[in-house]
DNA sequence: GCAATTCCTACTGTTTTAGTAGTATAATAG
DNA sequence: CTATTATACTACTAAAACAGTAGGAATTGC
């Protein structure tokens, strides 16, 4: 039941771009640096939060990555879902699991819908801003 | 984010013990067999829940396990902590963590306290009861 | 053209998961 | 007192997931 570091990362990557924005384009270099993670694992969690739609980008020189909405745009469980896939607690909830032929008599998928909805609840209730403003 | 097989199996072997309580100990065989899971998994499994104290158990001929409380006195994070181990949803959280020196400064650990209030504070919410009177 | 940057994909060591397997110990029936 | 039925304990294993590394291609600004 943990969250990988793939979706710690991302949230702190996304705080960090936050707290750093100044309307210029920040490079992966200063982000990674900043959280001790390295340029490469970083470059592969921003790869997934970009292909969620989570950032602008620009490429080259002076390039790198800022956030395309203001902090309170961003649920903190949009951020999780892009870098750690879903969120569901067992795969029968997932997104694209196949229909369990056992489904209509399952004792315990109702309570184990009402976790994923807690969960799901949870990180949905916070943003980005709620990171910022301390 | 998942829960493993041993905690769901355990859910389950908990509420098959609950729906056949007869007062008799119920031998791990029939349970396995009721709910598809086998012999040896299940030791395991019922091993962990006994060690939480969750259980009564006899061994050799006619023995097996029964539930030492009624229904609504096992809630199902106790379940779920036996068999999983704890729930906390980053390792910084665990019972047994480490003290983290950026402890103090660390701009995400409220955000994943919450989210590990909200996922135990659910599963304590429910009880083997819940599961039966349908 | 060169330096700085993102983008993409393959690879790798370690840990966790999901079990199997074997044997020892205990209780009961006969 | 032994055969049978059961739990108890510990070691092992294949497969998957995790946590990164690594290398190179494409893009942009100067």
């Amino acid at each position: 039941m943990k969250v990988s570091s793939r979706g710690r990362y991302a949230l702190r990557i996304m705080i960090d771009l936050a707290l750093n924005d100044n309307g210029e384009f920040i490079s992966l270099k200063d982000i990674a640096e900043r959280n001790g993670i390295s340029m490469k694992y970083s470059e592969q969690i921003v790869s997934l939060l970009n292909k969620a739609g989570l950032l602008q980008t620009a490429r080259g020189n002076n390039g790198g990555y800022k956030l395309n909405r203001r902090p309170e745009g961003y649920v903190v469980g949009d951020i999780l879902r892009a870098s750690e896939g879903d969120l569901a607690p067992i795969g029968c909830l997932e997104e694209d699991a196949e229909v369990c032929d056992k489904k209509n008599k399952c004792q315990t998928l109702e309570f184990w819908e009402g976790l994923d909805k807690a969960i799901n609840d949870y990180v949905d209730s916070k943003t980005l801003a709620d990171f910022i403003k301390k």
